[in-house]
DNA sequence: CAATTGCTTCGGCCGATGCCGAACCATCCA
DNA sequence: TGGATGGTTCGGCATCGGCCGAAGCAATTG
């Protein structure tokens, strides 16, 4: 029913977004990693029939992207603008929030390494991005970021080649996340660092959730490919 | 009702801007004047009564702020967040869209030279930032921009000097309006630009709608500040 | 002091939508 | 082939929220 599937309005996607059940959803997507249906409805605490209709809405309001592998159906975020769109609509609902940080034991993991729908967040991602603005491999203003010469080197010596400069995706953005809230790789370079740094087994995924694991091969990795300062973990320094 | 005007969820903001009425309603302002509850009601084709309505649970929503002035009462967006939101809404709305451009008389004035929130969008903007690009005063790349030496001082000739590097919000961004999808000033550098060349009267608000008109000194005065080729209204010239 | 205009509050109507129980496909496994 | 498991469709219920008419303030105007 409604448009034959052509085109959204603003009210459209706003509405789909506007949902208690679905923005769940949305937020246990934002990962990066896709998911069942059944996972989806348990994360949003409705019955799997209700949120059988949700993901519908939201495939047809082409949020979500599914993928259908024997008898599990794997739903994914359809694009990386509706991840913006949440970052986005999270940092108004973050505005008067001052969360609580219970710091548990399972929240220091998700603060030091975590995915963000398709790059890295948490303490090493910014280690990472200060390291290299410090070394004046980026040059960061304002939220915005430019690699310089040196930068593509480097990048190029752990085997990113930033050739293009073609895509008109930022190569970082500040990502308003709950933990620290400074500025880290994302964009294109954010995801090819992510894929480059799993494919290396400089940091695995954890089943469940959004934390990632960095292994032994990964601390001595990044200390030497970013010359990261050996008390990066403390967080932010000056 | 409901929280003590604390702390939104993504669902909340999500609902707020979920609606067809208020939809229309943020987007009117997304021209970045301020519009009375009339104006707003009459843009969203509602009775006054419904808009007020509305109107209320933006404000407690903090999507909106008002300020009333006599018996008018004057509503804006509450920041540049929520501008930057409802742009994030916008991609994903505009994804089949591919809008009827019908390109009519009041249109064309809106192709050259207009506000979006609170930067210049349009032609003259994307010829601005071409301009500085290809002068070595910013460095565009990926849709973010940093600020070179040399724009620095062209920007502080221009009465707008560009000191602290400070604030965490982008010099440049795409902005994907209906009209070129290129590259333009926006974020504090955008903003500033805009209030000075409406302080130096280089360019004056339609009352209405979001058009700017140039004067006859904003044409020698943006010409001559960022040695604009003659050619600038042409469009993209490569 | 009316009269007018801009805006809000109140009350009731009604359509839209989220929810679940039950039944129905599809896939995998013994 | 029969039974499990994951997923969807259908039908009905209940609630929520947008809408407007009518009435009530507030400020400006004569």
């Amino acid at each position: 029913m409604s448009s034959i599937a052509s085109g959204n309005t603003i009210a459209e996607v706003g509405g789909l977004m506007g949902d208690a059940a679905r923005a769940n959803m949305l937020m246990a997507l934002m990962g990066g990693q896709a998911l069942t249906a059944g996972e989806l409805a348990r994360v949003a605490r409705i019955t799997p029939q209700t949120a059988s209709g949700h993901l519908a809405k939201m495939i047809e309001g082409r949020l979500l992207a599914v993928e259908k592998q024997g008898r599990h159906r794997y739903y994914r975020l359809a694009s990386g603008e509706v991840a913006h769109a949440m970052q986005a609509l999270m940092a108004l609902a973050a505005d008067g929030h001052r969360r609580h940080h219970p710091l548990g034991p399972r929240d220091a993991a998700l603060r030091l390494a975590r995915t963000c729908y398709d790059h890295m967040a948490g303490r090493l991602a910014v280690a990472i991005a200060d390291a290299l603005s410090a070394q004046d491999c980026m040059v960061l203003s304002d939220g915005a970021a430019v690699l310089t010469q040196k930068g593509r080197a480097v990048l190029d010596s752990v085997g990113l080649p930033m050739d293009g400069t073609s895509a008109r995706r930022p190569l970082c953005r500040t990502c308003l996340d709950w933990s620290e809230r400074r500025p880290r790789l994302a964009g294109r370079l954010g995801a090819a660092l992510l894929a480059r740094a799993l494919d290396l087994g400089w940091i695995v995924r954890t089943p469940g959730n959004r934390a990632l694991t960095l292994t032994g091969q990964g601390e001595e990795g990044f200390r030497r490919a970013f010359s990261l300062p050996v008390d990066w973990r403390a967080g932010p320094s000056p």
